[in-house]
DNA sequence: TCGGTCACG
DNA sequence: ACGTACGTGACCGAA
């Protein structure tokens, strides 16, 4: 019986991954904490679920390592440690000093080498060991005691590693791991390995036999010429490449086990070394408290106003007020109006709905011009219109401020709105109300306790929020186009689109005998019964008892998407069942049965709400039901919109959509003369696009030609890189690259503002659109590829997909305005990001084709003339 | 609650 | 050190 449980920590790699993970932390002496902070979340995890018994952290010594006695480059790859990482790894150890946890380092040696020779002495006492690192070679040290614990993930997640799922992974034994990394090398470390000889060909190498030696002795039974000839040639790199891979299991250290007894750390120790580095979001994780500040705002005195009393505050309806306004559940559609909080000069009233249901003196200032300031107005007119009830006036939105100042914060619910403006804290509604919105069964005096403090709270966020706007420059694009915009939207969600519920259901029991069928059959085919709805038992299925190969892997298990069952077909009669079935299935849930749920039941429509503060680039979304993803691609798919009609009769749907308003918007910020030339021209973009990259001329450029040109300017347009564009076209990195090159050649302004544009984002700390809509990229100067890299093609991709936001949200304002001076009786209904949807009587069809293109294609002035096509018909889906 | 998948621009 | 096109939302199964 042994209940011991040794943890053995690689503090180096520890270090390390947390320091690239991780922004620099910095503390208010100007330290650098962001690997201390990150080595001391992944510390505790481990103490906190591990519970070890013993416990050890292994540093690397700072001197010459003995294999460099070997191999003068050994590591000469690796960029040399920063200053901002060595200078915390004191720290380190000062924090494992006040944990009481032993740490080492050897003269001379890795922390590997010191891992290698006590894990060993682990095996031989039988104690259950687990290694923790960031270093996937660790895993030549796994055995039947050994486990390691490997950080993925920048540092959030640890990925187990035991004899067997090593061998699930690599098909490899342990100690195979040193044979694999011999032949293919480490580009991080230097390690040469064999040249042409990746992860793939070394495990094929290994499978086939067995170690490196004997793939070395065996030369002449491996396929491929080349590969034969690298064996040979580079026989000597690969034999040191394992000698340097592999871990030195006999230190000359005495650390019997035994000796690393843990038994815990002294809270009040820890809490002070947190309070040097400033850790106070992990001071409760060990029983300290946190030394945060209360920013909380105190009660706030308030009066309920009722039939009696309300003479006494006719004086507060004036030009100067907050309002706020409580609902009970999250959709406005069907929300319960609770009640109105109202604060002018630091009197706030709390008016509960049904006193505002007969007071007509507040009815009347909800629809005066008086500059109300609020925080949420779609939300607020659209629940308001649902109970016969208006408001108007409004001359400022602290969400719609928020949201313009930074679109890239995660929430811009009332509460993080005004802590970010106010710096001002109060409870959440789930914590004042309970998981469950009963605002009802609270008493007027506790649900106006809590409005009484958001309405004082957006009045205290108010001025904040307006200088910010101001010193952007965004006041103009605040006030002249998202405030109006929220009472357009607003308008367009009450409305709804009506939808034909026997239309829909038809299609329903049509796709349930297809999908009956198709199941019965992929079971058939599959000789069993399973949900093929489950990635995790189709995986099964098709890789392991059909025995397909594997495409893809994700990090739960086999990837069964659509791209990866695209190269299995023809492999199995199976795959085009099942991507059928994955078709028909998504109609099915998503769009039949999802939204005859979302009709309402009072009319019979489809009132979707569209988010105005929730993308980063300034684009809309669509939620409860989303009517932006309607199928359409695909003609199955397409035929839902046949259920989208028109609400009277003789009336028709109308669409009008901008024709590659991004490809246009590109030439007009990048000023490319040829991109510009061919839009001045009408050209077909991807046709022309094709003529300049393949070099041929108009009549030549076949179909196929032009997709891939498509692709090419979709690249373009997120930014592109030519692993991106080859994943899309199923083309080589290498055509990819040559594509992207010749795009470049041709249309050079793009190029140049591609570079540009980045250098400025890198300047400033943002990019911005036509309208000024600005977005920051912190991260464009990190220090991690992948990151900054992210960073760089969104500085490329937001002026282009925000300015094309910013074009079409001015048209629905203008369009908005021409319906009403032109008292027609079309409404418009839904966005899908370049395209707007009305319902028209037949006698406005002529005006509306005429009026809707003009004020969509006159929205701005460009370089390029913005092109709107317009179509109508009797339902969504003939609107082609 | 999270990850995989897939619908749209 | 190290994986990818940009921006969304809904549904499902598995934990």
């Amino acid at each position: 019986m042994n209940n011991k449980k040794f943890i053995i920590l690689d503090g180096n790699s520890i270090a390390y991954r947390a320091f690239y993970a991780l922004p620099l932390l910095n503390n208010a002496s100007g330290l650098h904490t962001n690997a201390v902070y990150g080595f001391t979340t992944m510390l505790l995890k481990i103490l906190e679920e591990q519970k070890p018994t013993h416990l050890l952290v292994a540093f690397d010594a700072g001197k010459v390592v003995f294999r460099h006695e070997d191999y003068q480059d050994y590591k000469a790859g690796r960029a040399r440690t920063p200053g901002e990482l060595s200078e915390q790894f004191p720290y380190i150890r000062e924090l494992l000093d006040h944990f009481k946890i032993k740490h080492i380092e050897q003269e001379g040696y890795e922390a590997d080498d010191i891992i290698g020779t006590l894990t060993l002495q682990a095996d031989q006492e039988a104690i259950p060991t687990v290694i923790v690192t960031g270093d996937k070679d660790m895993l030549q040290l796994v055995s039947e005691y050994v486990q390691v614990a490997l950080i993925r993930r920048g540092i959030s997640e640890v990925e187990w590693y035991t004899p067997a799922t090593i061998k699930e992974e690599y098909g490899l034994a342990p100690n195979q791991i040193i044979d694999l990394k011999g032949l293919m090398g480490d580009t991080s470390d230097n390690i040469p390995g064999v040249p042409g000889v990746g992860e793939k060909t070394a495990l094929k190498l290994l499978h086939q036999f067995d170690s490196m030696e004997r793939v070395l002795d065996s030369i002449d039974e491996v396929s491929g010429k080349r590969l034969k000839e690298n064996l040979e040639k580079y026989r000597d790199d690969a034999v040191m490449s394992k000698e340097l891979a592999t871990i030195h299991r006999s230190v000359p250290i005495e650390l019997p086990i035994d000796s690393l007894l843990y038994t815990g750390y002294e809270s009040e120790e820890v809490g002070k070394i947190f309070e040097k580095f400033e850790f106070n979001s992990l001071m409760e994780r060990v029983g300290q408290e946190a030394t945060v500040e209360d920013k909380s705002l105190a009660e706030v005195d308030f009066t309920i106003v009722t039939e009696e009393n309300w003479d006494d505050f006719e004086t507060m309806l004036c030009d100067d007020c907050c309002l706020y306004v409580e609902l009970d559940g999250t959709n406005v559609h069907r929300a319960e109006l609770i009640g109105f909080g109202l604060e002018h000069d630091e009197k706030v009233v709390y008016i509960p709905y049904q006193t505002a249901k007969q007071w007509t003196g507040f009815q009347e200032w909800l629809q005066a011009d008086n500059g109300k300031v609020v925080h949420d107005l779609k939300q607020a007119k659209v629940a308001l219109a649902w109970h016969d009830l208006r408001i108007e006036g409004v001359a400022l939105d602290i969400m719609l401020a928020s949201y313009l100042i930074n679109p890239s914060e995660s929430k811009f619910d009332l509460q993080e709105v005004v802590k970010r403006a106010s710096g001002q804290t109060i409870l959440s509604d789930e914590e004042v109300y309970g998981k469950k919105a009963v605002k009802n069964k609270l008493d007027a005096e506790q649900v106006g306790a809590h409005v009484a403090k958001k309405v004082t709270l957006i009045r205290k966020s108010q001025q904040a929020l307006s200088e910010q706007l101001q010193e952007a420059d965004m006041s103009a694009l605040f006030h002249d186009l998202e405030m109006p915009l929220a009472s357009v939207l607003a308008e367009m969600e009450y409305t709804g689109i009506n939808v034909d519920l026997q239309q829909l259901k038809g299609m329903g029991q049509q796709l349930e005998g297809q999908l009956s069928d198709l199941t019965n059959e992929i079971h058939q085919q599959a000789g069993q019964q399973f949900n093929i709805n489950s990635p995790k038992q189709l995986g099964e299925i098709l890789f392991d008892k059909l025995g397909l190969p594997v495409i893809k892997k994700t990090k739960t298990g086999y990837s069964t998407n659509a791209d990866v069952l695209d190269k299995l077909q023809g492999q199995h009669e199976i795959i085009p069942q099942i991507l059928h079935y994955r078709q028909l299935g998504k109609l099915y849930s998503t769009y039949i049965e999802g939204l005859i749920k979302e009709i309402h039941p009072q009319t019979g429509r489809l009132h979707t709400s569209y988010n105005q503060a929730t993308t980063a680039t300034g684009r809309l979304s669509s939620v409860e039901p989303n009517l932006q993803n309607i199928p359409i691609r695909l003609e199955e798919g397409r035929r839902i919109r046949q259920s989208f009609v028109p609400s009277e009769d003789s009336w028709v749907i109308l669409s009008a959509d901008y024709s590659q308003i991004e490809l246009r918007v590109l030439a007009h910020i990048a000023g490319d003369e040829n991109l510009v030339e061919a839009f001045l021209q009408g050209a077909d973009i991807h046709t022309k696009t094709a003529m300049n990259v393949f070099g041929v001329l108009a009549d030549d450029v076949t179909s196929d030609m032009r997709r891939q040109a498509k692709a090419v300017n979709f690249g373009i347009i997120y930014g592109i890189s030519d692993y991106g564009l080859s994943q899309n076209l199923n083309i080589t990195r290498k055509e990819a690259a040559s594509f992207i090159e010749r795009y470049f050649d041709v249309f050079q302004g793009v190029q140049e503002y591609m570079k540009d544009i980045v250098e400025k984002a890198k300047q400033d700390g943002y990019v911005t659109t036509l309208l000024n809509r600005r977005r920051y990229l912190p991260e464009i100067t990190h220090r991690n590829f992948n990151i900054r890299s992210f960073a760089e093609r969104t500085a490329m991709n937001t002026p282009i997909q925000g300015s094309a936001a910013d074009i079409i949200k001015l048209a629905m304002v203008n369009m908005s305005r021409a319906l009403t001076e032109k008292k027609l009786r079309s409404r418009m209904l839904l966005q899908v990001h370049d395209e707007l949807v009305f319902e028209v009587p037949k006698e406005e069809l002529e005006q509306m084709k005429q009026l809707v293109a003009e004020t969509m294609e006159q929205a701005i002035t460009l370089r390029v003339p913005l092109k709107v096509e317009v179509s109508w018909g009797d339902t969504w889906y003939d609107t082609k």
